[in-house]
DNA sequence: TAAGGCGTGTGACAAAAATCACACAATACC
DNA sequence: GGTATTGTGTGATTTTTGTCACACGCCTTA
């Protein structure tokens, strides 16, 4: 499909120079992932880094008994931060990615990561920010179920959502209680409490951030 | 103190190639950190890359009313990962590092980092290797507190100290029940039921993994 | 418009964990 | 040895969260 264009891509990858762009548009393999495919699941071994171009990737954690814990969300201009960590056997690291929309991922082949990080230094630098955010992302959602009460993570957990999706939450009860791992009465009871408060609209299929 | 030694580091750091050791122990710089001392605090600018050569340093993160999470230790052969994602405004990144003992660490100025980066690849395949091994364990993390209960936190908690301080680990309930963010009683309850189960012995300001 | 599915509201109850209030044993220190 | 400090044990109670049971309203579709 839509071959890879040098400007298209510095443009949702800003900290990358003309000479690193056009090298990963020459080498980049372009895939679209339709709604709904998993673009990454437990245990699997990796062949390519991928950055995001068009659509929209969620992360979440997988627990032993099938539960799931959301982590965040890849957008365009993202990179897969784990798939960067690749390389090596990424053992039983559960963790799953999967296409909440169509999505466009170049994928750069592992065989290209030396000659990249040896070459082009708005790429590694691209690489350690990518790890930065994440690795902040990942300890703020230790912070909250570390320190914070359901009431509190769920007001966060909407937050993060409106930041993404803006204040028109198309969720159900059910759907956010299987996010941040508890059930459907809980969240509900809660929902009522932050409309009370004034912090959010519920309404069927919908939630309304107000913040 | 010490002068810093290439083998002596490629003792600890095996992925280092020669020539990489070589100009670390040149352009490193020793530093000895008495116990109890801090190493990284919270919103802290960092201005190195940390490697641990003799010692051990824990990490932990600290919530808003000063509750602390242990996260992991850093021993001889590790690098500070968090250190090296510095660069960056570090932002509210409420992350404190102690050292547990005198720990000598070898700092590296950042502005050696893209030389490193470009002309030695056994280096930035160690700072990648880095990245994984934490961000994996921060993933175990969150697996614990997101799916788990305290009975089976306490337990992993215990296996992870016997693995990096064997198995007599010289710990009051009081110590681990900060490390977990839980309460004393709690975790002198579970305990119990540790011993009676036969996975641990109880003694005071002592407790034996048997596992 | 009747039927069924889905999303939500709510009360009652159960389970997990935190908190409170002590008792008491081991150790440290005079 | 006596006293204080520190670490631990344990019941009672509260808070938080999860679970169960069921009602009901909205929306689809036949």
């Amino acid at each position: 499909m839509s071959s890879l264009d040098p400007k298209e891509l510095i443009n949702h990858f800003p900290l990358f120079d003309v000479s690193l762009a056009s090298f990963i548009s020459e080498q980049g393999e372009t895939k679209t992932f339709t709604q709904g495919e998993v673009l990454m699941r437990p245990g699997q071994f990796f062949k390519y880094a991928m950055l995001i171009i068009r659509g929209r990737v969620k992360l979440y954690r997988e627990g032993d008994e099938g539960e799931e814990f959301f982590m965040y969300y890849l957008e365009p201009g993202n990179a897969c931060a784990l798939s960067m960590m690749c390389m090596a056997r990424s053992q039983s690291s559960t963790i799953m990615a999967v296409a909440l929309e169509e999505t466009e991922v170049v994928m750069i082949p592992i065989q290209h990561m030396d000659n990249l990080m040896k070459n082009y230094p708005s790429w590694y630098h691209f690489v350690i920010e990518t790890y930065r955010t994440r690795f902040e992302e990942v300890l703020n959602v230790i912070d909250q179920i570390a320190f914070k009460n359901m009431d509190q993570r769920l007001e966060w957990y909407l937050k993060k959502q409106s930041d993404v999706f803006g204040s028109n939450l198309a969720l159900t009860h059910q759907q956010i209680a299987n996010d941040i791992n508890s059930s459907r009465e809980v969240v509900s009871r809660l929902l009522k409490k932050l409309e009370i408060n004034g912090t959010v609209v519920v309404e069927r299929n919908n939630i309304r951030w107000i913040g």
